[in-house]
RNA sequence: UGCAGGGUGGCCAAGUGGAAAGGCAGCCGCCUGUUAAGCGGACGAGCGCGGGUUCGACUCCCGCCCCUGCAGCCA
């Protein structure tokens, strides 16, 4: 048996044998010839069989495999016959490792999503959830790369917590040796301590709201990563959140673009994520929603509507600061200049997409603070630790 | 939780009171360059579940279950 190679690098061994180890994608026959389409994670190749150069029985053999089959090619690498700049295998020999012991559900067809997610696991295998995986993979490590390159610490918060402070959606709750215990839905106020510890702390992980809730905007679990400042001030974190997304897009689209292509995915949109963002405030979301007819006033919070509405006044993400202290949680420092507004800040992201970033400066006098959680009607005693 | 749409062979999908289209996959066969290949053939469902109306129900009515989208909630 040839030495073992994976698709993504046959163009290193052109003219030479090799085994490939895979599984059977897709076969198509003409007569005397056979097309066998083999992934093996890496990429997916044609193996091309002729009847009359074939060993006795393989031909046969070949012909009758089914979609998914575990096998093993070996075979001389050569540019495609048909297509610039693609390889094949010419076969030389087949051996199955496995045989499917079912037929395989997936056909190249027409399904629904609702049949796919049935067949989770083998959907998988398929061209566009490989696409999806790598750029989310991507996407992640230029996410962790970013804050690590930027003198932030990797401070992971517990999944599994006691601390029930966000209170804003239902807790999935869960029972720790006959204590209640809850899944994290935000680690912010560990980052929060962290921050306070070294200076520059984030954290990014898994975190689960318990909302019967499935929409392109909500579920149940999702990953946020949550970078904590201390000393950072309203304009500091705009700063921060812009140079972030510029950053982690264009790596996605530099690293992925292959990936991208297969998703059919627009990229313009995201090439046009460079700086600066327009920065807006809150008075100025409004008008703009008035100025199409939107019935919001002041104190209203922004909905999906909203979002979009705003956002399409712009080619980029935009920053919308300065919200009414009403609308955001107690944390938030006050404007000097304006005490009915909060120095936080949202980034909307085009496209209907809209809110992908929230933050802002926190209040750091504790008098002012424990004035807010009363004005929030909290009580103060979860706070005090 | 509310509103809207939808459950028909393994998959996708027509039909909408009177004998369940079609395509794909799977199976058999033909074809020396296929790319969701092409061509031919055989096979395969009684229409989400339970009641009702009717001479007759996939189709109409009632109840239930499930799925999808949107809204709400929120990130």
């Amino acid at each position: 048996m040839a030495a073992p190679v994976y698709i993504e690098e046959l163009e290193q061994h052109v003219g030479v044998e090799v085994t490939l180890r895979g599984w059977l994608y897709a076969r198509r026959s003409s007569g005397k010839l056979l097309f066998l389409q083999v992934r093996d994670g890496t990429g997916i190749v044609q193996c091309v069989l002729f009847r009359p150069d074939a060993p006795e029985g393989l031909f046969a053999r070949a012909k009758h495999l089914a979609q998914e089959t575990s096998l093993r090619v070996t075979g001389v690498v050569r540019p495609h016959q048909r297509r610039e700049g693609e390889f094949e295998i010419q076969i030389r020999d087949l051996d199955v490792v496995a045989e499917p012991t079912a037929e395989y559900p997936i056909s190249p067809k027409e399904h629904g999503t609702d049949f796919l997610m049935d067949h989770r696991h083998l959907w998988l295998r398929s061209k566009r959830q490989h696409a999806i995986l790598r750029v989310r993979a991507e996407l992640v490590r230029a996410i962790r790369h970013y804050f690590d390159d930027h003198g932030f610490l990797l401070v992971d918060a517990p999944i599994f917590t006691p601390n029930a402070c966000e209170g804003t959606s239902t807790l999935f709750e869960t029972d720790f040796h006959g204590e209640p215990a809850y899944l994290t839905q935000s680690g912010q106020l560990y980052a929060e301590a962290a921050a306070a510890a070294v200076g520059k702390a984030y954290c990014f992980g898994p975190t689960f709201r318990a909302e019967k809730s499935k929409t392109r905007r909500h579920l149940a679990e999702f990953w946020m990563v949550e970078p904590e400042v201390a000393y950072l001030d309203l304009a500091g974190d705009a700063d921060l959140a812009e140079d972030f997304l510029v950053s982690i897009i264009s790596r996605v689209l530099e690293r992925r673009a292959a990936e991208l292509e297969i998703l059919e995915r627009d990229t313009s949109a995201l090439e046009r994520v460079q700086k600066p963002f327009p920065r807006i405030r809150y008075a100025e979301a409004i008008a703009i929603l008035q100025k199409h007819g939107n019935d919001s006033r002041h104190g209203d919070d922004f909905g999906g509507d909203e979002e979009t509405l705003i956002s399409a006044e712009f080619d980029r993400p935009v920053i919308v600061t300065h919200y009414p202290m009403s609308l955001k949680p107690f944390y938030f420092k006050r404007d000097p200049s304006e005490p009915g507004l909060a120095l936080n800040m949202d980034v909307l992201a085009p496209e209907g997409y809209g809110e992908v970033i929230g933050g802002g400066q926190r209040e750091d006098d504790l008098a002012r603070l424990e004035a807010s959680l009363e004005a929030h009607k909290l009580p103060k005693e979860q706070f005090e630790q």
